[in-house]
DNA sequence: TTGAATAGATTAAACGATAAAGTAATCCAA
DNA sequence: TTGGATTACTTTATCGTTTAATCTATTCAA
């Protein structure tokens, strides 16, 4: 509750409202010493200006909504993190939602954003068939994508995007694990509605072709990005005769589920099943994990996609480009993998 | 931008925008079939009121601000999850801040959220001398301590808080390690400043008095609960010649980051080295590394702060009673800590 | 000396809702 | 049938800003 207003500064000085509106705010028409006072005295009294006020007379709240499936997953808090930080160098301030991979709750969110006249929002996911895109639309809110976006060129060429090149780390994962010689592969895939998953599943699957390994010699499973589901599918697939000797996962938390199934059967890794993750999380590094990934840059995601929309923001009047960045993989090789079937790495 | 006002709808039915708001609020003063009408008319024109102009009018927001130390700590994504849901559950948005463990943008985020007119905050992060409280006081905005709270009985006894029984998770922790014969123990302590970090030590020396451990023969240092000084202090640690047994964290990620030393320095765990965490983050458990350490409530501290705040924003203006929540520890025995030293534990 | 331009201010409207006060019609009891 | 209570509205004020429109001296060129 700020205490006091402009008409009280006003009052005090015998000056308008209208002048110590324009004095605080740089504007012109008033003379120099006023404008000092003014301003002196605002501070001495402790003057702030009400938010609640402005937002209404601008139309504007200089907040923006950050929509991740999971908080909890520890993909996102980089990203979020990512996030915050330039929205609040930008004059911004960043809200928070979780759609616990619902669709319902993820139109909620939109709509509570939409509610509370947020100025735009950053949604991380986003699924190929979603209905709130055209929501967003529907509500004239500047948008952009991070992480996931829509594959339909149709639709995707007008959206703000950030992505990962999701093809590429796709490809580079695959073709580590076929140049270290697994022909027998399992492919723990994320949510198939997702273009992360799609994109790294069309990838991998071109590395395969590549590789001379026809469709019936690896299989794919979409665990939805959930680690528990991994855990079972892994499970699972390792009561089978023929289990797979490596798995591709396209997340580096259910690269740990699969991890617990391996070593709940007592087989090791990289002995007995090579593990590749997706995604790169902090824990991935630590000693005895040491998993093989493919890194994200969810800082920079966050970080540029605030950019993006505040951009957008600004300049929601004119005609505006659409603005798709893509970031590059990495793969980094860890032991996770270890060095080859036959203990050596093909070209 | 919600196009439609509540004067549109007024104008197009012949009435006030009064008799409007009021249909539309559900109070008293509106006939049936008018009110039935305009409620029909609005939703058929889609209206969407504007929150703008009725935080104005309420001087209220509906939004909280959770203040955490950085959110890509593992510690505190189920901690704003807790939080988030909660709000949403209640009507309240969140807005999250990370401070990077500085006072000064710790500073920056309260007098952000005052400005833009939250109506309370959550703050994770106080320290003992946060001069950051009083400034909270002079804002004259409620707010709940979480996870960390201030000792001074004098400050204390007035503000509302959740948090760990820290001294008995330090106690119990300490217990346990004693139990098992470890005589050389190294406290890996989190930020001395934090009520957590000073009562876990607390707890931890008066289990080392019981079992008769004198001063001398433990130490304590403070890692200020970041992982990569916890690396680094174990690293020397494990230079000297009378290395410790076992390993107290105060945190599992401080826990990870000797773990890594211990692993570079070609020892096991918990074969030469034991090691306690804290907070039973997710990743303590998965196979291989599987930390015995003390659970937190993370989640139920988010959600239980939020209700007490919006408590005590509902009732701003009444006496209201402080209210200071314990939640219990838990001690989770996992494989680190090995069986004991001499294989037995004690009494 | 006149008229136009300009600096420095004021007034009033607007943003979109809510809350309080006021009014006209109806109802019911005495 | 009178008058108090009730119902269903309308009018007006207010929340704290911003902004467009207006006003009044003063300056200055012609």
């Amino acid at each position: 509750m700020s205490r006091v207003t402009i008409k009280d500064i006003a009052s005090k000085l015998g000056v308008s409202a209208a002048t110590v509106s324009n004095a605080l705010n740089g504007k012109a028409g008033v003379g120099k010493a006023r404008r000092k006072n003014i301003m002196e005295i605002a501070s001495q009294m402790g003057y702030q200006p009400n938010a609640f006020a402005r937002n209404l007379v601008n139309q504007q709240s200089y907040a923006i909504g950050l929509i991740v499936s999971s908080i909890s997953d520890p993909f996102y808090p980089e990203l979020a993190r990512g996030v915050q930080e330039k929205a609040s160098e930008l004059g911004y301030c960043m809200m928070l939602f979780n759609t616990n991979h619902s669709i319902k709750v993820e139109q909620n969110s939109i709509e509570t954003l939409n509610a509370r006249g947020v100025d735009g929002i950053i949604l991380a996911t986003v699924l190929q068939d979603d209905p709130n895109i055209a929501l967003l639309e529907k509500l004239r809110i500047p948008f952009v994508l991070v992480n996931r976006l829509l594959l339909d060129p149709g639709i995707a060429s007008s959206i703000d995007s950030v992505v990962l090149d999701n093809y590429r780390g796709g490809y580079e994962s695959a073709r580590h694990l076929l140049r270290m010689g697994h022909t027998r592969i399992t492919i723990i895939a994320g949510n198939m509605k997702a273009s992360t998953a799609i994109l790294r599943t069309r990838g991998a699957r071109d590395a395969m072709q590549v590789y001379g390994i026809s469709e019936e010699r690896y299989d794919v499973v979409d665990c939805g990005y959930v680690m528990e589901t991994a855990y079972r599918v892994a499970k699972e697939k390792l009561k089978e005769k023929n289990i797979p000797s490596a798995f591709l996962c396209q997340g580096d938390n259910m690269a740990l589920g699969v991890r617990e199934a391996v070593c709940e059967a007592g087989m090791t890794i990289p002995g007995d099943i090579a593990l590749l993750g997706f995604d790169d999380i902090e824990f991935s590094s630590v000693a005895g994990i040491e998993l093989t990934t493919v890194s994200h840059r969810q800082y920079q995601m966050g970080s540029t996609g605030t950019e993006l929309l505040v951009d957008k923001i600004a300049s929601e009047r004119q005609a505006g480009v659409t603005k798709n960045i893509v970031l590059e993989p990495e793969l980094i090789v860890r032991k996770s993998c270890g060095f080859g079937v036959k203990g050596y790495i093909m070209p």
